[in-house]
DNA sequence: AAGAGGATGAACT
DNA sequence: GTTCATCCTCTTG
């Protein structure tokens, strides 16, 4: 069992989690695009897991309809979508499933990134008990629903910091890039209500991954 | 106070 | 392909 301490026993291993600027651009597709490739990581209870981030959507209120905080609508839970970016905004969707986006923009704009998969990374292991799966498979963590299952992230966590040094959810860049040319564009799953936005192409994966979700 | 519906996943046929 | 789990948030009255 890895004991954790974050960040500081583990800083040996641990690389340099993204800075706050990463998060405050005010192009919330091009930070869509550049979180493929980062590790999002999970300290809970003292048990490190974490993946790779190869599928991504970007949301962009107040134009875009898909988005919880369209037209600016400011309400209890979309609230935290308004603040500066490098938070995290995580709620409840069909009563089951916690989907975990990455705040961005400067403050006042209300921009967010789904994750919507992983690529599995540290303590597999526990990201199997928590999925009740006893071998690590794509639906381990392709998935919105599935990945935050895995790494232990909840609705509850929904405003948390990941800049926050002592925070228990973090974002780290590992020197592994995803270039443009590898990126795959596609509309987003499960908006068709959003009428024109429905189309535009802001779902992102990374080309020839094995673990993007199954969503067409 | 009540009701509709959702940025999904699993287990069916 | 279809069903359904399951609950919070928001809208309406």
């Amino acid at each position: 069992m890895i004991f954790c301490y974050a960040p500081f026993s583990i800083s040996q291993f641990s690389m340099p989690r993204l800075p706050a600027h990463f998060y405050t651009r005010e192009d919330v597709v091009k930070v869509a695009k550049d979180l493929l490739g980062k590790y999002l990581v999970t300290c809970f209870d003292g048990q490190l897991a974490s993946g790779k981030i190869v599928e991504t959507e970007a949301y962009r209120a107040p134009e875009d309809r898909a988005s919880h905080a369209w037209s600016n609508r400011r309400t209890p839970r979309t609230e935290i979508m308004f603040a500066e970016g490098g938070r995290a905004y995580v709620y409840l969707c069909y009563g089951v499933h916690h989907l975990f986006n990455v705040v961005t923009g400067p403050g006042g704009m209300a921009h967010a990134v789904l994750v919507r998969a992983v690529e599995p990374a540290e303590n597999v292991e526990v990201m199997l008990r928590r999925r009740n799966l006893r071998h690590s498979v794509r639906n381990l963590t392709a998935g919105p629903g599935a990945l935050t299952q895995a790494l232990g992230i909840r609705s509850g966590h929904s405003g948390l910091s990941l800049l926050d040094p002592a925070g228990p959810v973090w974002l780290e860049d590992r020197g592994e890039p995803v270039f443009e040319k590898n990126i795959i564009a596609s509309p987003r799953v499960g908006v068709a209500y959003a009428g024109e936005c429905a189309h535009w192409p802001w779902r992102f994966r990374v080309e020839g991954s094995a673990w993007t979700s199954p969503a067409k």
